[in-house]
Order: structure tokens, then sequence, then C-alpha cells
DNA sequence: TAAGGGATATGCT
DNA sequence: GCATATCCCTTAT
């Protein structure tokens, strides 16, 4: 896919084969904007969850109350609490009534440090942004958020074209497959774009 | 590095 | 009713 300087990622980009859009979201940038300002980061680390026969996924029980997001259509912000306290955002994949998502991990951050700082309520930049919870604290991601599109410049969050070289992010980039329950990272590396480990 | 608490929506018995 | 969950933080060795 070509896209110009700084372009949305457009709802198209979503609707295709998860392993594909988690590969491809790794060096784009996630976009928050609200009053207290607007802050972005680097995807680092994304993980696919994929149909009914992914034991690690919602759907792995069919269509029910928390998995029904994941069947709508792609490009759609899926929210939810987990451990009672925490926020995940994932971004809906695939063709509507497959149930795929894309859980957005880790991103490096990029502008609003400060602000991610003040709503973090800690001041170290590893700490920031380096988990699916706590990035959705920085980015004030909650329930709010949860079935908004993501491919509209009038959107509170989306994601727009990044580096074009992985490689050249400070932070060692890498995505997550489910293998029934076991989670396979793949590292992005020099000459060997995903190289497996564990 | 390990262990335990946090605090709620969901699904199963 | 109960167990569990796409996790983070603090405290303790």
């Amino acid at each position: 896919m070509n896209f110009t300087s700084k372009m949305i990622i457009p709802v198209s980009f979503f609707a295709r084969p998860t392993l594909e859009v988690v590969e491809d979201l790794i060096g784009m940038v996630l976009v928050r904007k609200s009053a207290e300002g607007n802050i972005t980061g680097i995807i680092v680390e994304a993980e696919a969850y994929r149909g009914e026969d992914d034991p690690a996924s919602f759907a792995y029980r069919g269509r029910t109350k928390r998995s029904e997001m994941l069947y709508g259509p792609a490009g759609i912000a899926f929210v939810y609490i987990t451990y009672g306290i925490h926020f995940m955002l994932n971004v809906i994949t695939e063709k509507e009534n497959y149930p795929a998502a894309v859980l957005i991990r880790a991103v490096e951050p990029l502008d609003g440090i400060s602000l991610m700082k003040q709503r973090r309520g800690r001041s170290d930049l590893l700490n920031l942004c380096s988990g699916p919870a706590k990035l959705c604290q920085a980015f004030a991601i909650d329930l709010s958020l949860n079935g908004i599109s993501m491919f509209s410049l009038k959107s509170p969050l989306y994601i727009e074209e990044g580096s074009k070289n992985k490689r050249e992010m400070v932070w060692r980039p890498r995505i997550g497959i489910r293998e029934g329950k076991e989670r396979m990272w793949r590292v992005y590396q020099k000459g060997n774009p995903f190289v497996s480990i564990k």
C-alpha cells in the first residue's frame, strides 16, 4: 500500500487478513486528540486475534456479548476492561462477520510526553506506554471510545503513517501471534523482517 | 525476580 | 453464586 506523508490509515487497511495488518501496523503512529492536548506514539508492539478457532480470542466460544464487537466492520475501536481496572485497545480487522482484531500492546512516546506523564502519574519514559493498559492510561482511552471509527480525521483516535523503516525505531518492535494458548513473539530484525522467538 | 493485591464485566455452574 | 480475565504496581527477598 502506498501512503502519502502523514496520511490517515484508511478502513481498507484494516479490512485485510489480520496477520498482514498486525505486521504493517508496526511503525505507524497512534494519534489521540483531546481538549487536554494531542498526543502520539509509534506502535512497537501489537498482537493478532482472529477467528473462532483462536483459543485466546473472545470469539473462541462464539458470538457473545463480549465478542460481539469482533464480528463488526473493520477500523472500529474495541475497548474493554480487564482485571477490573485496565483498559485494552483493539482495532477490528477483516470482513464483517469474521471475528478478528489487533491489540495495540505498546507504543513509543512521540508527542505530548508531558501529558502522558501527567495522566500516568509517572515520569520515567520507559513506563509511560510499554504495555496495553499503560498506553490506554497515557492516551486517555476508556469505554467512551469503544465503537468509534478510527479512520476519520474527526475521530479523537486514529492511526497515521509513520516511519518507513521499522528497524530505525528506538524500541525493538515485535508482534504477538497466538498459537493455541501460547503467545509467540516475532521480532523485527535486519534483513529478515520477522524472526520468531520463544 | 517473585509474589500478591487491585476491582469489575462476563460467562459458566 | 463463583472463577476468570489480552495487566500494572508495590513490596519483598
